[in-house]
DNA sequence: TTGCTCCTCACGTCACGTGAGGTGGC
DNA sequence: TTGCTCCTCACGTCACGTGAGGTGGC
């Protein structure tokens, strides 16, 4: 009694468009109710709406066509309780995932702007002392300098690792002196790594920050620790703890290395 | 002075895979250091492990390799803002998608599993009271019948129209009595739809319900209705305001639509 | 007869992974 | 000489979208 509807009625009804509807059909997911044999026509029912929900719903939450396909023939409550527990562990990791890739958009973006409004400033000498909010960092284990290695062996031989220890290494990364004294002496020798990872282990804390900034390749520090020490001397500051250096500007924004640009700061002892 | 590394030593190094590194230095995106002109094998270096961070921390914010090899050439602070604002509402879009997606799992499964409870008991005549807690649902528009229409037809309308007011259609369904009166004389005619969906504007308020179950395809409430009513009087029980029907097991879990379970429910009045 | 709708078939998408079949290097 | 590594090239993935070129229905 209920006329059947072309293609194009039936997509408009259901919201499946006219290209899925004729895919699913010709994978045999969700065929039209009957064919004309000579012109080929595809003729819906409205009935079918059901089964085409059953079909739509099951995408939107991302499962398989063929595996919709597959629980099409056979369906119990069991197995689709089983089906979306898998499906919801599948779509709960997609999100951890894509929450990562925010946090280091945000991580990466608050160092490039800081590094704008630096060179805005058109003082790359400056040192000066600031507040700083305490962050979460990732630090990484101790570097180990072999004959002649430079910053680069220390930080590969972390990388070739990383994976197996699911560190993200998009995180920003910066070189961790365990005292001003250290970095004045091997600037570009750092203790460790670490990386500016909302989920890390350690923090740095917040306080009054001895800051300054270098321009230049990784490790070239210029004299950066020079002039902090400096600095710090004239304003009778004393300063303490660990240097952390972090580049506000690297390759991710800047072409030529030499005009990477980097701080170190370190704390202002009371 | 540095030895350069194999494709597979560089690899390893990177944690990039073989096929990914050939694959971005096929379309020009990253290329090795050299490559022997007789062999043709790719020759790496490890000073490359820097511009391929470059890439590797794109691509991990699902930046398009083109956009990656087009920010490369021209390369500043300014443009990498740009596109990595750009980039964050694409991701926060998804992550509001996938989240979407897992509360229909978590409302479709709450459904299924309540279903199969009540099968276990074997016995869908039961009518009894629970408390129910109150839940967000999404009410719509008021339903109009035409002559010899039957539920599907307002619910089909509906449907050709959801899409343009961005409803999710994936939440389980259910049919909105205004009155135990209008349920009992119209049983598969409800005055509206509803959805379960946490976002909803409208709320199922807590509080003790008279609840009972009935088999078969969408709309075919049996003798249920008489039954709660029924069993209301016996008990003394006074229902109050709109009855909610939603099929527990439904096309999403059950092959034969008499196999249906349906649940509806009316809150006791005082 | 003239639009309009429908059809099929082939190709493109996106970022690789997976062989097949062949060669270079120690 | 024998493995082992490297190479290219073609095809597959997944769920469609987009034409090209042709036909049916009123």
């Amino acid at each position: 009694m209920k006329k059947d509807l072309s293609i194009n009625d039936f997509s408009k009804l259901s919201g499946v468009s006219v290209s899925t509807l004729r895919y699913w059909d010709k994978i045999g997911l969700f065929s039209p109710k009957l064919r004309c044999e000579e012109s080929g026509y595809r003729h819906y029912s409205p009935a079918q709406l059901i089964h085409l929900n059953f079909v739509t719903v099951l995408s939107d939450i991302h499962v398989p066509l063929k595996m919709i396909e597959d629980l099409g023939h056979e369906r119990n409550p069991e197995r689709f309780i089983e089906l979306i527990d898998r499906q919801e562990k599948i779509l709960n990791m997609e999100m951890r995932k894509l929450h990562e890739s925010c946090s280091i958009i945000r991580a990466r973006r608050e160092l490039v702007n800081y590094g704008i409004h630096i060179e805005s400033m058109n003082d790359d000498n400056r040192i000066f002392t600031m507040y700083r909010e305490s962050k979460q960092i990732a630090l990484w284990p101790g570097n180990e300098y072999h004959e002649g290695e430079t910053f680069v062996d220390p930080l590969a031989r972390f990388f070739s690792r990383a994976h197996e220890q699911r560190v993200n290494l998009s995180f920003p990364v910066g070189g961790y002196h365990e005292s001003m004294e250290s970095f004045l002496k091997t600037p570009g020798y750092p203790e460790h790594f670490f990386s500016i990872d909302p989920t890390g282990m350690c923090r740095q804390e917040a306080g009054e920050y001895l800051v300054g900034f270098a321009r230049g390749h990784y490790a070239e520090m210029g004299d950066l620790p020079q002039r902090m020490t400096k600095y710090a001397q004239e304003n009778s500051i004393c300063v303490t703890g660990p240097v952390y250096t972090i580049y506000l500007l690297d390759e991710l924004c800047i072409k030529e290395p030499s005009q990477y640009l980097a701080q170190s700061c370190v704390a202002v002892g009371r």
